[in-house]
DNA sequence: CTATGGACCTGAATGC
DNA sequence: TGCATTCAGGTCCATA
């Protein structure tokens, strides 16, 4: 479900909820990507002091003991409640506040709740120490991300999912920021000159920027902390549509398998 | 080091 | 209606 600007938009929900709230407790359900070994009152008597994000991480940062790092994986999403339901078959893992509960709801388990004290940064370490630029922010140089993709052969759709040289751009929005550089997703990266580069940098930061503007609501079932459902409006150009008539040029969109995840693009929009 | 494919897990949609 | 197959927004890991 969540790209980096659903991860964005919850992360600001969610600072706006529990910054400044003391942990009373944790609650875990059933085991996700990586099983926390945590006994309830593990992290009782730390206050959230911060809530920021690196990529698709949410960072909460703790005092005096560590971070909390949350993944939505593919099917997570966080809610809020002061008085919170029962919790459901998917439900792993509550944070339980002064102000209320943050809970981590996710039905395929890819996502993850790593906690990482400050004296061992280890798993966080691991996890972070790879990641890529951060498109929206002012790290993101072009020239940087020039040179990265020309150091690799494979695909340019392929680099932009890795994460290792630009972090957030999901299966969706790499087909998005293509489609609006004119880029054709199987090119090699390393054969994009510098001003087609220049152009997918600014698609990449339009795309993304955009769609946090409108609140995340791009993605068909994002669903806020609030528990307010998106507005079902998935606005793509070309993602989701194959065999229907491209925006700009009526040329049937189409359809592809590269890494085992679906691309999409316009054949007459984006020649190579 | 890079590139590729498999793995993790569940539910919804599709097809016969 | 029932059952099998396909697909889904991520990313770590083993293997060449």
């Amino acid at each position: 479900m969540p790209e980096l600007p659903e991860v964005e938009v919850t992360r600001r929900s969610v600072a706006s909820r529990v910054q400044g709230a003391r942990i009373l407790a944790v609650r875990l359900g059933k085991p996700l990507r990586w099983p926390l070994d945590m006994a309830p009152g593990a992290l009782a008597g730390q206050t959230v002091t911060d809530v920021g994000r690196r990529g698709k991480y949410l960072l909460l940062h703790l005092a005096p003991g560590g971070v909390l790092l949350v993944h939505l994986g593919m099917s997570g999403s966080l809610g809020f409640w002061r008085e919170p339901p029962a919790p459901g078959p998917h439900d792993h893992f509550d944070l339980l506040t002064t102000a209320g509960v943050l809970r981590l709801h996710d039905p395929r388990r890819f996502g993850a709740v790593v906690w990482s004290p400050h004296a061992d940064m280890g798993m966080a370490a691991k996890l972070l120490g790879k990641l890529g630029m951060e498109p929206l922010s002012a790290d993101f140089d072009p020239a940087r991300f020039h040179a990265g993709l020309r150091r690799r052969q494979a695909p340019v759709k392929q680099v932009l999912l890795g994460g290792d040289l630009v972090v957030g751009v999901g299966n969706i929005y790499a087909s998005e920021a293509l489609f609006m550089a004119g880029i054709r997703p199987t090119v090699a990266a390393s054969r994009l000159s510098r001003p087609r580069a220049d152009r997918l940098h600014a698609a990449i930061r339009e795309v993304l920027a955009r769609a946090v503007a409108r609140g995340g609501s791009t993605l068909r079932d994002f669903v806020g902390v609030d528990g307010n459902a998106g507005h079902f409006q998935l606005e793509s150009a070309v993602y989701g549509r194959a065999g229907q008539p491209c925006r700009a040029c009526g040329a049937p969109i189409r359809r592809l398998i590269q890494g085992q995840r679906a691309t999409y693009y316009c054949p007459v929009c984006q020649k190579a």
